[in-house]
DNA sequence: GTACAAACTGAGTGAGCGCTCAGTCAGTTT
DNA sequence: AAACTGACTGAGCGCTCACTCAGTTTGTAC
């Protein structure tokens, strides 16, 4: 089983950096010292061993929100939310290859032919939401976050600190400075105010 | 000059639909009736022509933002910048090939390697973030916006913005449900409250 | 009408691709 | 020791790709 789980990672290091079709198999068997056709003995196709690796980075990237989460107490919703995409940003930042691998089209272009993709992409992607959507609800309830539609809420939150991410990933912008500023974008998003309508 | 427009149109179509890497010359002369050969006598190689496409849909994008926000006045820098935010969404929409082109991987791609590729992808990006900069400094002039670096709430709205739009292209989700929420969210990201710190 | 260049053609080329398969070999079972 | 198993190998197959080039057509000036 050794050559499997070497061929697991460096495909995901491989896809990430250069892309599912920029990698060749040839590359793949290059890079873990083994025979091309051992790929093929572990993976029926490329378009498999993608999904492998999707699966993998999909369970890795939610593990690792439930861990984080799960052991943690929050003040209120607000904090757990301020918490949340700190924690977010940190994990893209950890998980690089995991995250590039969604950030590219890739996955997406696999998905629209694939069911078994799409529905990994798409769970994870709710699952996603789902955790910035956790501390608004909570906070409806404890009175720090105001009365919106907390899916609404979670989705706009998702896209501007994923798209934040995006713009590190792709060395656009420096986004580490921004992340003060992020977190207070946050709070004004969502918190309660008697001064507003 | 008439094949070679048919080329860059049929390109531009091409290359946000299936991919740089996807779209072969092949599919190319076949979708514009010409041959092979054709291509190569007007662009020197593939790069080059999704480069020349690339240029294109830089100059027509920065193109339909200053036509639009040339012949507009607005009452604040508040207001002018939450039609700027709905002008973003409906452009994206509207030129929605020459944004899936940047939405891809591919250009990002290119830029790595090819320092013409990356000198518009930035300048193009830095163009995106002042257009949303231009009325966040008015607005701190006419004081309808807060005291905050300019710069870095411009990159935070246009994070969010385009990550919105980002959701929608890659149907994830239908963002057109959240353009309300997403302009209520820029306006208490920058704009002035007395009971805040 | 002739001359010449620019635009265009498409069969052809070699490289690289995903994938197959007959076969080797170490280790386990009988 | 014979039979079997599962991991692994790498030459090779059919195919697609970006790109070339010798040749043809078209447009223009005299």
């Amino acid at each position: 089983m050794k050559k499997k789980d070497l061929i697991l990672r460096a495909a995901t290091l491989l896809f990430a950096e250069k892309g599912f079709k920029n990698t060749s198999i040839s590359d793949l068997a290059k890079a873990t010292g083994t025979a091309e056709g051992t790929i093929f003995y572990h993976f029926k196709n490329k378009e498999h061993l993608f999904i492998s690796i999707l699966k993998n980075a999909k369970d890795d990237i939610l593990r690792e929100f439930d861990q984080y989460l799960g052991q943690m107490a929050f003040g209120s919703g607000l904090e757990m939310l301020q918490e949340t995409v700190s924690f977010y940003i940190n994990v893209v930042e950890s998980m690089e290859n995991r995250f590039l691998l969604l950030h590219r089209h890739d996955a997406h272009e696999l998905a629209r032919a694939n069911k078994t993709c799409r529905d990994h992409l798409e769970a994870l992607f709710n699952s996603l939401v789902d955790i910035f959507e956790r501390p608004i609800v909570q906070g409806q309830k404890d009175g720090s976050i105001r009365k919106i539609s907390s899916r609404k809420a979670a989705l706009i939150i998702f896209a501007m600190v994923d798209g934040l991410a995006r713009l590190n990933t792709f060395h656009l912008y420096d986004a580490g400075t921004l992340y003060g500023e992020l977190g207070e974008a946050c709070c004004r998003i969502v918190q309660n105010q008697n001064d507003m309508e």
